[in-house]
This record gives structure tokens, C-alpha cells and sequence, in this order.
RNA sequence: GCCGGGAUGGCGGAACUGGUAGACGCACGGGACUCAAAAUCCCGCGCUGGCAACAGCGUGCGAGUUCGAUUCUCGCUCCCGGCACCA
């Protein structure tokens, strides 16, 4: 054996080892309960990165955790291999998107193996393949046949010098990337799938996840943002069309002092003839068509010369067109209280509207909006009432008029499934010029997307190709037209844990081993994908629940959303010049070194600072592992034990740490999942055992079993090593077949604990007392403490003295 | 702007249910080994004062609840993630 730790060559081995005996593939017919644990897969960007290396690690550690408890665990990895990033890399390189896509996939593929992951590699999956988006358009028919999929227009972000269509992240401060021209919003007719109508479903389904971080959930609740409001009919004076508005706040109607409209409200329509209002909505146009980009905004509006009748007051209340009102929120239409709402406040100040205040509170609205809670002013047979009280006495008023009433509201928006970009699925649908839109034949699927292509930066080059776009109509077969906007990359990430379980059916989208993996057990990723991503694969779930292709209503029972890599505070990025390249640490320390340092490192749920110098610790902490095991393996000299001879304080205390050791680490990672702490605390063990290795009053079995042990413990971590060092402190068995060490309660009795003193809050003492002794005995002992006596003289009076039994005792002094 | 999260020594972090703040690791300082260096091992290490014993202060800022607050409540500051076409 090498008294130096050899890491290079053992990965390699046992590399190869795992690979040639196909140790972590699994099929259906174990009778061990199974385990699905899924991290987010990636996308191809060609370079493995330290983002990657911490998310694949926690799967990892989950993976051999569940196994080594009895699980039959599924670890699968796939690609998701279409979008944005290969078109752009296709103008900069001149290369194919599919050819650059597939050379990164096979570069990374090899990166991830380096790691020495447990994952069953038979199951990978890569979304640009027509093996996988072949299904998907299967899907996209069966659901637009079922009417969950339907067209409409909707606003992109406008190239007008590119010509294109841009991406949020596209957009600049209002400006194209590329071209720097300023950005327009454009409607184009779009598909789009009703996830409006699972709103309430997705909404109460989280109730059902207990194991997903609160975070996560209430940013999901607040997404949907399902709110109970009144909807008021507002007559346009001089004409018979109404302005409907939504309101969650009606108690405060007698406060309205004008109505804000979207620049794209219908009722703008009728104001063409005023050059001074369509240079304003003409305006409005320009910029993005991000919330972000809308919302912080200057507030800017106009008068549009129409008035509207109040309906419980019937006074004139102007109708003014705001860039601040989101025409997909709604009516497109609010009504405007400048004393109870932050933003009507600034945009009545900005243009001196008034501001009557109609909840009563000590400041008044001089300087500012007041949004809280209080009783009605000024509001007629409404004063005096409690605003929350008056919300629903002034609905049911707007009710019984007839003008409104009750109305629940979302603030999710059906789901933009359109891109007009060349490398994704495309979209199944013909156009034809009699018959209109229809989807393709079932028969005539997949449609396949041409890989050998050209890309310039105007746009999809599927338009230009008259071999995809010229086709028969499906209804009439007369020449038709050929879809040419592919799908949402988010459609493929919504169903490819599913498909895991089915990789290799060509017959069907999913089979029965879905039902018997799903679903995802555990589920590992970044925190950036807590709403969107995650929104659409719950979402995703339920339509494939209810096709009857999944018994499961959720997709994710457990969820753990991995926190950043940062290094000097920053996020790595090429441009930063501060990356670090996840296979030069591994050639410099190996895997397991590079494992166990970002595991230990930071709590997975926190941002990672990463630390050149750090995973020198945990590089140092494994050779001394190392050293240990040989030490055991290869004895300097031969020590004779003598049963007689061991002195049992000593063992015990060994004894006592080692299994003290085991139920931290295991709690840590069943429940607390703190993997950083379950490391720190397998290294105090080990520090503690190294004192201990020369210690002739310790057994020699004893200390093979504390080695053997944290070999266990360390094997989700660092799989690698441990299994080597196993491997040569027992000959006769392998450490595959070991299950997960057990905790010896009679190890932790303790025969004495430590309580601590303190004075009025302060810690001035402690003593050393056997458990359960009695209180009083205990507070004498604390009053008569060497390091209390001379806080307590004769003027002192003992107010109270508080005692948490075993631990802590607090004298309160006067 | 809206939603969610974070802030603890020189640094990464620990303190799990309101009960000893700083576990574990890094960096640094001192020592051992060595011709020397690397590696390794041992000791020290929040700040201030003090030779020391010890005392005071200390968990982003300001208040509050409590015998006791890193932990709970309220009000701020700064940083990070998301905002529907980055994935």
C-alpha cells in the first residue's frame, strides 16, 4: 500500500470499475422501496462549471445515501439541449447550432464522469433529439385538440434594425445587443396553453409539499397571485361603452379621483384622430416588454378628453391613459385612489390631480399615500365603517346596482409557448389559407427541424427554407404552410424527469415504469429556477396526470434549491476573468477532493465563496485519512493489548464520540440535510482518533471500527477513496454491501454533564454535576461557585433563579 | 417598482426548539523535524485594556419583548435571486 494518498490512479480504477460493472444501473424489479433523485439538468454550454459540480455533488451524496439505507435509487442525466446560446454561438463561429450542441454535450458528458457520480447513464436523454421533442409534438397536438393550447397576439421586444425578435435578456437599457437600436414592442399572434386554468390546482398542490423550502412556495403563491377583488362597470359619458376596472381595494371607490387606462386598452382606439395621443400610446411603445423594464419606469400619462360616470357618486371622473397600467393584469383598466395607492399618489402629484382622502389615519395624506388599515371618510353612508368591513359592503352596493361585483383574479398569465427562433422543436401546426390553423397528422409526426443550416442574426432561417415550409393542409390538402415558430425551451425542462423512467419507448411518450418512479423523490437545483421552472413541471405534471400517463399530481416530492458559486463576492463568469475550472482541480487533487471541499464549504441552500486555498484543507483532511487507515493497515510496531490493561475511561470517550458522530451525521443528512456540518463533524471524530492512535489503553478492534465507520460515513462524499481504503482494511467484503452504520445508545448515556453559570445573563462559571441532580442541590452549588461567590455580596439580593435542567443555570441579582 | 432571500472573527462558516457566540476548515503567528526547503506534527489565534488573574465590549444599523436574543417583533441600510423570450 502506498503511504501516500494516490488519488489520481484510484479514480481512475474505480472509474472504470463502476463503468464496466454498470454499478448504478436500475430497473423496476427490486424489492427495495425505490428512490428518485434528480438534479436540474444542464444546459450545453461545453464547459462544466463549479455551479454544476456543487448541484451534481448534492445529488450524488443523496444518491449513495438512500442507497447504502436500502433504497433502490435512480440517479439519471441528461441535456437540455435547445435555445438560445447555440444560435448564438452558431453567428459568432459559423458552426451549426446541432453540431456545436452535440460536441458539448460529448465534452461535458466526459467532464461529469470525472466526478464520479453514481448516475445510470443508459437513461440520458438529450431534448434536441428527435427521439425526445418527437413526443413532445405528440403532446402539443393531443393538448391543443383538448383546447388547453390556443393563439392569440401578444408583445415581443422589436429589433427594428436586426429585424428580429429579441430575448429580455437581449434588451439593453431599451437597446438591441447587437444592433443598439432602440427596441419596440410588437404583437404578433402567438400559441399560448392555458395554465390559467390549473391556477387554483397549483395553488392548493402546494399545500402538499412539505418537503419543499416555504420560500419557494409563497414565491409561488404570490406568482399566481390569486386575489379576491370587485369588478366595477364604469359608464362612458356621451356614449354606451363601458371601462371595466378591477379593485382589491373598493372600500377606497369614494377616494377615486381619476381612471388610469393601458395604452393598449380598446378604449384608446377611438382617440385616433388626436396626434397628441397617438405620439403618447406610439410612445408607450418603446422600450421592452419586461416587468422589470415597465415598472420602474417614469410614470407618464395623458388625458384622453374622456370622462367616465362614477357609479355610486355619479360625478365626472376623467379617464387618463398611463404607462404604469399593465394591459395583462385584470381589465387593462384601475381605478385611481391617489390617497391609498403608492403609485396613483406619483402620478397624481406628478399631474395635479386631486387627492381626496377617504381612510381615516393620524397623518393624512399630505406627504404620501396611506395604504393601512383604518375607518372611512368622506364616503357618505360608508362613514365610520371599517375599511376591510366597507370592501364588502361597497361590492355587494356595486352588485346590487348591477354595475359589477365579487370577482376573483389572477396574476398569472396564460403560458407564451411561441419563439421565433430556429433551434428548438418545432411547433406542429399548418397554416392554410382556406382552412386556417390545424395540427399536423399524428401520422406525419415528428417534424423534424433541418440541423445543417446557416444562421444569420435576422431571425429563424426556417422561414427561408421552402422544403420545411411548404406542405399539404391536413384538412383540405391543398398547398399550405408550415409553422416556423418553435416551442419554449421551458416545454422540454416541464416533462424530461418523466421521461427518465421511459427513456427508451419509441411507442409512447411514457410507459408504466413512469408510474413506478415517479415521483422525483428529491429534487436538486439552483434557487433561480424557483418559480418559472418549476411553475411549468408541476403545471406540466398535472396535464400528464390527467392524459392518465402518471399517477402523480406532483412532480417533486422533495425540493432543495442549490445557492450560487460566487468568487470574490461576484458570480463566475468568463467576462470577470474569475472562473475556475471544476477538471484543474480535479487533475490537481482529485474528485474527491473537489467533492468533499464544496460540500463542506457552505450550507447548500447558501451562495458558495469559493476559496483557492480552502480546498487545500479538504485535500490535506483526505491524506490524513489516508495516513490513518495505513497506520491501522501497516503498524510501526507491533502493540500487545491486554484486555486487563484498557482503561475504559479512555474507550468510552472514543466510543462515545464515534456514535455521537454516527447520529449527527446521519440526522444531518436525512433531515437537516447540513451537509457541511455532517463533514465537520466526521473530521472532529477524526481528530479525535488520530490523539488516540497512539493510546495503548484503546483496543485495537476498536479503533478498526471507528475507521471502518467513518468510511462509511464519508461514502456519499467521497466515494472514491473510501472505497479503496475499505477494500484494503477488509479483504472479505466490499463496501457496496455495507449498509449505513447504526447508532449504540448505550455510547451515549453520559454519567456527568456540565452546567453552566450565569449572573443576570452572564456566564461566570460552570461545574461538573451528574445528570438529574436535584434543583436545589444544583442552585447551591451555583450560589457557592468559585467564579459566582464574588458576584454575590452582601447587598446583593437573589431575585430569581432560572434552571434549564442539565445545561444552564441563571442567577438574577439586585 | 413588486416578490423571495442574506448579512456572525482576517476569510468560509457553526450555534438544530430563546439558553456557554465563534464548532470545523482556511489564513496568520510561534515551535518541533530537516543541512535547507516542501510536506507533516504540536501550540496559539474575536476586539480593547492588563505581565497575568481577569474585566469590558462584540452576531449589518436603530428600537422592543425576555431572567436571557445570532435566534422572536417592528423600523431601516446594503448585497443577492426572480419578474413571464437566459436557462
Amino acid at each position: 500500500m502506498n503511504p501516500n494518498y494516490p488519488f489520481s490512479e484510484i479514480e481512475k480504477k474505480i472509474q472504470i470499475e463502476w463503468e464496466s460493472s454498470e454499478a448504478f444501473s436500475v430497473n423496476e424489479g427490486s424489492k427495495k422501496p425505490k428512490f428518485y433523485t434528480l438534479s436540474m439538468f444542464p444546459y450545453p454550454s461545453g464547459k462544466l462549471h463549479m455551479g454544476h459540480v456543487r448541484n451534481y455533488t448534492i445529488g450524488d451524496v443523496i444518491s449513495r445515501f438512500k442507497s447504502m439505507n436500502g433504497f433502490n435509487v435512480m440517479q439519471p442525466m441528461g441535456w437540455d439541449a435547445f435555445g438560445l446560446p447555440a444560435e448564438n454561438a452558431a453567428i459568432q463561429n459559423k458552426t451549426a447550432p446541432a453540431k456545436w450542441t452535440y460536441e458539448n454535450i460529448m465534452h461535458m458528458r466526459e467532464q461529469l464522469k470525472e466526478l464520479g457520480l453514481a448516475i445510470d447513464w443508459k437513461r440520458e436523454i438529450a431534448t434536441c433529439s428527435v427521439d425526445y421533442y418527437k413526443w413532445e409534438q405528440w403532446l402539443f397536438i393531443t393538448l391543443y385538440k383538448k383546447g388547453l393550447i390556443y393563439k392569440k397576439t401578444s408583445t415581443v421586444n422589436w429589433d427594428p434594425i436586426d429585424q428580429t425578435v429579441l430575448a429580455n435578456e437581449q434588451v439593453i437599457d431599451g437597446k438591441g445587443w447587437r444592433s443598439g437600436g432602440a427596441i419596440e414592442r410588437k404583437e404578433i399572434p402567438q400559441y399560448f396553453m392555458k395554465i390559467t386554468d390549473y391556477a387554483d390546482q397549483l395553488i392548493e398542490g402546494l399545500d402538499s409539499l412539505e418537503d419543499w423550502p416555504e420560500q419557494v412556495k409563497i414565491m409561488q403563491r404570490n406568482w399566481i397571485g390569486k386575489s379576491t377583488g370587485c369588478e366595477i362597470e364604469f359608464n362612458v359619458i356621451g356614449s354606451n361603452e363601458k371601462i371595466k376596472v378591477y379593485t382589491t381595494r373598493a372600500d377606497t371607490l369614494m377616494g377615486i379621483t381619476y381612471l388610469a387606462v393601458a395604452p393598449e386598452h380598446p378604449i384608446c382606439r377611438r382617440l385616433s384622430n388626436s396626434i397628441k395621443i397617438q405620439d403618447f400610446i406610439n410612445d408607450c411603445k418603446k422600450g421592452g416588454v419586461s416587468e422589470a423594464e415597465i415598472s420602474t419606469a417614469e410614470k407618464k400619462g395623458i388625458f384622453t378628453g374622456i370622462y367616465v360616470e362614477h357609479p355610486l357618486l355619479n360625478n365626472k371622473v376623467p379617464v387618463w391613459i398611463a404607462n404604469y397600467v399593465l394591459i395583462n393584469y385584470g381589465e387593462g383598466a384601475v381605478m385611481a385612489v391617489p390617497a391609498h395607492d403608492d403609485r396613483d399618489y406619483e402620478f397624481a402629484k406628478k399631474y395635479n390631480l386631486p387627492i381626496k382622502q377617504v381612510v381615516e389615519n393620524e397623518r393624512g395624506v399630505a406627504e404620501d399615500a396611506y395604504t393601512g388599515p383604518g375607518l372611512l371618510i368622506n364616503s357618505g353612508e360608508f362613514d365610520g365603517i371599517d375599511n376591510s368591513d366597507a370592501h364588502n359592503k361597497i361590492t355587494q352596493k356595486i352588485e346590487s346596482l348591477g354595475k359589477g361585483g365579487l370577482k376573483i383574479n389572477y396574476r398569472l398569465r396564460d403560458w407564451g409557448i411561441s419563439r421565433q427562433r430556429y433551434w428548438g422543436c418545432p411547433i406542429p401546426m399548418i397554416q392554410c389559407n382556406k382552412c386556417g390553423d390545424n395540427p399536423v397528422e399524428e401520422n406525419d409526426l415528428p417534424i423534424r427541424l433541418p440541423e445543417n443550416v446557416e444562421i444569420d442574426k435576422s431571425g429563424s432561417p426556417l422561414k427561408k427554407m421552402q422544403d420545411f415550409v411548404k406542405c399539404k393542409c391536413p384538412v383540405c390538402g391543398e398547398e399550405a404552410s408550415r409553422e416556423t415558430d418553435t416551442l419554449d425551451t421551458f416545454f422540454e425542462s416541464s416533462w424530461y424527469f418523466a421521461r427518465y423512467a421511459s427513456y427508451d419507448q419509441e411507442n409512447a411518450m411514457l410507459d408504466n415504469r413512469a408510474k413506478y418512479w415517479l415521483p422525483v423523490d428529491y429534487y436538486i437545483g439552483g434557487v433561480e429556477h424557483a418559480i418559472l421552472h418549476l411553475l411549468y413541471a408541476r403545471f406540466f405534471n398535472r396535464v400528464l396526470f390527467d392524459l392518465k400517463l402518471i399517477d402523480n399530481q406532483e412532480p417533486f416530492k422533495k425540493l432543495l434549491t442549490q445557492g450560487m458559486v460566487l468568487k470574490n463576492g461576484t458570480k463566475m463568469s468568463k467576462s470577470k476573468g474569475n472562473t475556475v475550472d471544476p477538471n484543474d482541480l480535479i487533475k490537481k487533487y482529485g474528485a474527491d477532493t473537489a467533492r468533499l471541499f464544496i460540500m463542506f464549504a457552505a450550507p447548500a441552500e447558501q451562495s458558495l465563496e469559493w476559496s483557492d486555498d480552502g480546498i487545500e484543507g479538504a485535500h490535506r483532511f483526505l491524506k490524513r485519512l489516508w495516513k490513518i487507515a495505513y497506520q491501522n493497515i501497516n503498524p510501526v510496531s507491533s502493540i500487545k493489548v491486554r484486555a486487563e490493561l484498557i482503561d475504559s475511561k479512555s474507550e468510552s470517550e472514543l466510543k462515545y464520540k464515534l456514535n455521537a458522530t454516527i447520529e449527527k451525521v446521519t440526522d444531518d443528512l436525512e433531515r437537516r440535510t447540513s451537509f457541511n456540518t455532517a463533514i465537520s463533524s466526521i473530521m472532529e471524530l477524526v481528530n479525535l482518533l488520530t490523539k488516540k492512535q497512539s493510546d495503548n489503553n484503546i483496543s485495537e478492534s476498536l479503533k478498526k471500527d471507528t475507521i471502518n465507520i467513518i468510511l462509511l460515513l464519508l461514502t456519499p462524499f467521497v466515494p472514491h477513496i473510501t472505497k479503496e481504503l475499505w477494500g484494503m482494511l477488509n479483504l472479505d467484503s466490499k463496501i457496496e454491501d455495507q449498509p449505513w452504520p447504526t447508532v449504540d445508545k448505550s455510547a451515549l448515556i453520559k454519567d456527568e454533564v456540565v452546567v453552566v453559570i450565569q449572573v443576570n445573563g452572564k456566564l461566570r462559571g460552570n461545574m461538573v454535576i451528574s445528570p438529574d441532580t436535584e434543583e436545589g442541590t444544583v442552585k447551591e452549588m451555583a450560589i457557592s461557585n468559585e467564579g459566582v461567590v464574588k458576584f454575590i455580596t452582601d447587598d446583593t439580593k437573589i431575585i430569581k433563579v432560572i434552571y434549564v435542567k442539565n445545561k444552564l443555570i441563571n442567577i438574577v441579582i439586585k
